[in-house]
DNA sequence: GTATCGGGCATTGTATACACGGCGCCGCGC
DNA sequence: GCGCGGCGCCGTGTATACAATGCCCGATAC
């Protein structure tokens, strides 16, 4: 895997690549919720020495990806149902206000922006296999990055959406149905309309519902996840 | 207490201690706003090696503490006025709704503990000396806690608490006047009863009240001292 | 005088070696 | 047969050595 060190396209450190590969191989599922790890382990799937996995480590562990017991070992963070639960609950509260912030400010300029994020995550909806999956769920942050960045905080809500992802991604989009997914791109298109009618209340409650849904979405697929493929 | 999200170490550990000394440093001020720090300097001032330093400054880094510039340096974390009071803002929207749900979910005993943490507050209030001011706001966050507590989230709204502490605990509270920490008591009294009457919406707003009052305290003292050179 | 290029140096990034501590296992005693 | 204490192994915690990188600054050409 750093047999091909892609000489010009070094995307970053060698720690950085680490926490890049650990991270998504405990969103995937590929280190199963609760599972030991050890850094020599990790160490040697990266082809690295243990120090940039510890720093790496350490940074998942402050995302909440891993959970350390000093003196002991790393584990992979777990979350039950209902913690999952009040995480949505919260989100609902801080994309709400933030949304209606972001309908208050925002700009001729973003709204085209998202018209145009729209278009190509619709254009790309069709197509429910896994890589296009992963697309999609990057068009869907990047959409969802520009109206934070339009309520006029936008960092300090990247990093409070920072601190609480990593319980919600894990796992989550992969398994919307195209019933579910479109009702999503619905919401986008509603959210959209709400701006530019320059709404906050409307853009309150549309938000408030994509998150809900995406909630009970989430519950639902881990629920049921007997046929998919891991 | 143990509830407290800290990063990972056991409390004896070298980098736990490096992480404690270092944040001290940066939130009362002895390493100025923006300067620059190097790994060896303070691996010097604690006595140990770079590797525990690393990993602490890593820690406060993902805090917001410091800034790192890859390959290059270590910076003190510095926020502009403005960034300053957009924190304040997120802040009213988090503990509105924290506090409209605790209101909701609190039961007696705590309603006891707030009353017991509230009479020892302002038994020390009194005293306005620095390391009682230190006291104070140790017993005021313990407040705080316990409210995010009853609130049914309290671990993810540690989280998010956490992820936005810094800019605000730096030199905060520390220039409170007699008039504003008798408010601040105030409020605090003001919540306990709209706990006691099961009232989300007094509690609210009380929240509210606090934390505006908190956000214009921080900026006044921000503006007066002698450093009007920013 | 000013802009550009290149070498030196300070500082971070990574690897390796060793120390410390906890957990589990085995043997002993009861 | 069961509980308890010492011992060894495994894994993290820390220190040190070396490599790589990016800024600073002086030299040089225009």
């Amino acid at each position: 895997m750093d047999a091909h060190p892609d000489p010009a396209g070094d995307a970053g450190s060698v720690a950085r690549q680490a926490y890049r590969y650990i991270r998504e191989r405990v969103i995937s599922g590929a280190y199963a919720p609760g599972s030991r790890l050890t850094e020599e382990q990790l160490a040697r799937e990266l082809g690295v020495s243990r120090t940039p996995v510890r720093e790496a480590v350490r940074q998942l562990a402050a995302d909440g990806a891993l959970v350390l017991k000093p003196n002991y070992g790393i584990f992979v963070g777990a979350w039950s149902r209902d913690e999952v639960a009040q995480l949505f609950d919260l989100r609902v509260m801080l994309e709400s206000e933030i949304t209606a912030l972001a309908a208050a400010n925002i700009g001729a300029a973003e709204i085209a922006q998202l018209t145009g994020l729209q278009d190509e995550l619709e254009a790309r909806g069709c197509d429910l296999s896994p890589d296009n999956i992963e697309r999609i769920a990057a068009h869907n942050r990047e959409f969802h990055r520009v109206v934070a960045a339009a309520s006029a905080k936008p960092r300090f809500v990247a990093m409070l959406a920072n601190a609480i992802e990593m319980p919600i991604v894990q796992q989550t989009f992969r398994r919307y149905s195209a019933a579910q997914m479109a009702r999503s791109f619905a919401h986008h298109r509603e959210l959209i309309d709400a701006f530019r009618a320059r709404d906050p209340a409307w853009a309150r409650h549309v938000i408030s519902c994509h998150i809900h849904a995406a909630k009970h979405a989430r519950l639902d697929s881990d629920a049921a996840p007997a046929g998919a493929a891991q």
